[in-house]
DNA sequence: TTGAAAGCGCTAACAC
DNA sequence: GTGTTAGCGCTTTCAA
């Protein structure tokens, strides 16, 4: 391990003199400088940033908490929370909560304990809270994203989830459909509550008659068995269309649905929040409102440095992005009765 | 800041004693113990890993550079590494090349200043060669992923490039294909060189004639303009398949051709390597040779894990992943003429 | 323009 | 069982 006692012996002068070289601070003659420099080539010298953040108590480490990192969404949205990180001099460490409160726990001590300046944090849901806390209490400055947690006041950049899923349900009511389902997201997480509040909204607006029959919570992730697509299919009075509340629970539908030979959208529409990049999908087939994922994780990454470059008193931010409705094959007109 | 010190003096012991709790280590008595941890649960107290690397030299975080985070092949690896390395107490920090040496030199430098214990790196090509040796300069343990760069030794995973490219192409000239262009990635990069060499190695064993015409290098990111694609449609014998060196190419590719007004398999069939996860692609069209990516990822950790845990010396392992050929739509049998 | 001393929060090594 | 001392590699503060 090469140290700048070792540079600063060979090149005769204090650690300190090599201190005030790496980091350019105060003066020094140009040829200690020189001699300094060239001693650290030689000896392939790497400073020891754990040494430096020790002292002084900042690591210029942030990082990025997701709960899914095979969503498209949220890797789409790392790679704009990571460049601008880099942009400004961070480095960003990534963590995958998996939707799960236990993982999403672990998670936040490691970031105390590695001493992050901050954290950009996509929460699990509302059990997060105490997470969150957990930071604010050693005065962490995070931004939220995504999601919004009852009882915790921070900047956010959010979507449009209300507006965006009425608009998608306003859109298969166009379309003639009256017994549209919703297939949720868990209903502690505030983007679910929001997509099914605008789903609310939309029959409400139309006066189509809400049946709770037709609603199903399940994880954003839940590919557990689907059982509630039979359900579906055998209600009294079946649905025509489907609102799911995220792109993979989609998918997830439309499989279920070819599975029992229900063609979509012939027999049924899909529409869905959230799209896939165009570099991952041929065919685009879904109606989705789609969210700015990149801006999702920028922005955010933008807040939180100007939090922590001294805003640190500023009222909370909240940042909330239009989604985009995207129709394309898997909605259709209601034919027949 | 919560420090030992604070425990120390409020449970009236010595800092060491504090030290041996949270560490379990030495004898403490059951009282001392249990005043001790009580009294780090009221101030919350939570270690400084920071400090704690400095003096023990090590600092349980392991490192994953990949050269695409968009790729679901390389999202898939990563949590096989992220998985792996949890379980085994350590914490992971990504980081993403994008294909490019700047990129990845920046990455390295940052490793070594974070004093990672280790390094799980997919090199964006022969280029990287400088980098690793940085690394091993500097004693950091690391294994290579998914491409070879020559002159370097080290433990590796890799898929079966050559042999997933012959069998490609074996299928579309079972199929009655004759004129297969190869689009691969950049020759600095192993995998590109060696599916190219599967490519020639299929051609040479069915004794159809090799045309260069029918080869273009680009990057595997690359969706630079595509004129590529022109020059193979007015080629003098223009081809009836395309044999893509991956996934994002394949894609991309056919995107071009539909533009020109080819249709794939119809007109043209196109092949590729590497697949898309089935919760992001509806209907998997592309005919692929899949590359078992969660254990790229989970094996390459598990190697690095043990090099770092002792087998210092031990000679360099290989690891080679077969890949899969799966056919689908995109690749159909040679009509007409 | 340069250097000496002290200390960031922790643990290894040794005492008692 | 528990404490003392020293030091990990760096920067801050003060002095020269």
């Amino acid at each position: 391990m090469v140290t700048i006692y070792d540079i600063a012996k060979l090149a005769n002068v204090s650690a300190m003199t090599v201190s005030r070289v790496i980091n350019n601070t105060g003066r020094i003659s140009e040829s200690t400088r020189a001699r300094v420099k060239q001693v650290m080539q030689e000896l392939n010298y790497v400073p020891n940033s754990m040494a430096r953040s020790l002292v002084k108590q900042e690591t210029k480490m942030l990082s990025l908490l997701i709960t899914d990192i095979t969503n498209p969404f949220y890797t789409t949205l790392a790679r704009g929370a990571e460049d601008t990180a880099m942009r400004n001099g961070y480095k960003l460490l990534f963590g995958n909560s998996d939707e799960d409160y236990a993982k999403e726990r672990d998670y936040v001590d490691m970031v105390l304990s590695t001493r992050a300046d901050g954290v950009l944090f996509a929460p699990a849901g509302d059990g997060s809270a105490e997470h969150l806390r957990m930071l604010q209490r050693r005065n962490v400055p995070f931004v939220i994203l995504d999601r919004e947690v009852p009882g915790i006041e921070a900047d956010h950049v959010l979507g449009d989830s209300r507006e965006g899923a009425r608009r998608l349900v306003e859109h298969l009511l166009a379309l003639g459909h009256r017994r549209i389902a919703m297939v949720g997201g868990r209903q502690d997480v505030s983007t679910a509550r929001l997509r099914y509040a605008g789903y609310l909204e939309a029959l409400k607006l139309a006066d189509v008659p809400f049946d709770s029959a037709l609603v199903h919570d399940v994880g954003y992730t839940a590919v557990e068995g689907f059982a509630f697509v039979d359900a579906l299919l055998s209600a009294e009075a079946p649905p025509t269309a489907v609102f799911a509340a995220n792109n993979f629970l989609a998918l997830a539908v439309i499989r279920a649905l070819r599975e029992r030979g229900v063609r979509v959208p012939e027999d049924l529409s899909v529409v869905c929040f959230d799209d896939f990049g165009e570099s991952i999908v041929l065919d685009p087939f879904l109606t989705v409102a789609r969210q700015p994922a990149y801006e999702f994780g920028s922005l955010g990454m933008q807040l939180l440095i100007e939090r922590i470059q001294g805003a640190a008193g500023a009222a909370p931010r909240k940042i909330v992005l239009p989604s985009e409705l995207v129709v394309r094959q898997s909605s259709s007109a209601l034919t027949g009765v």
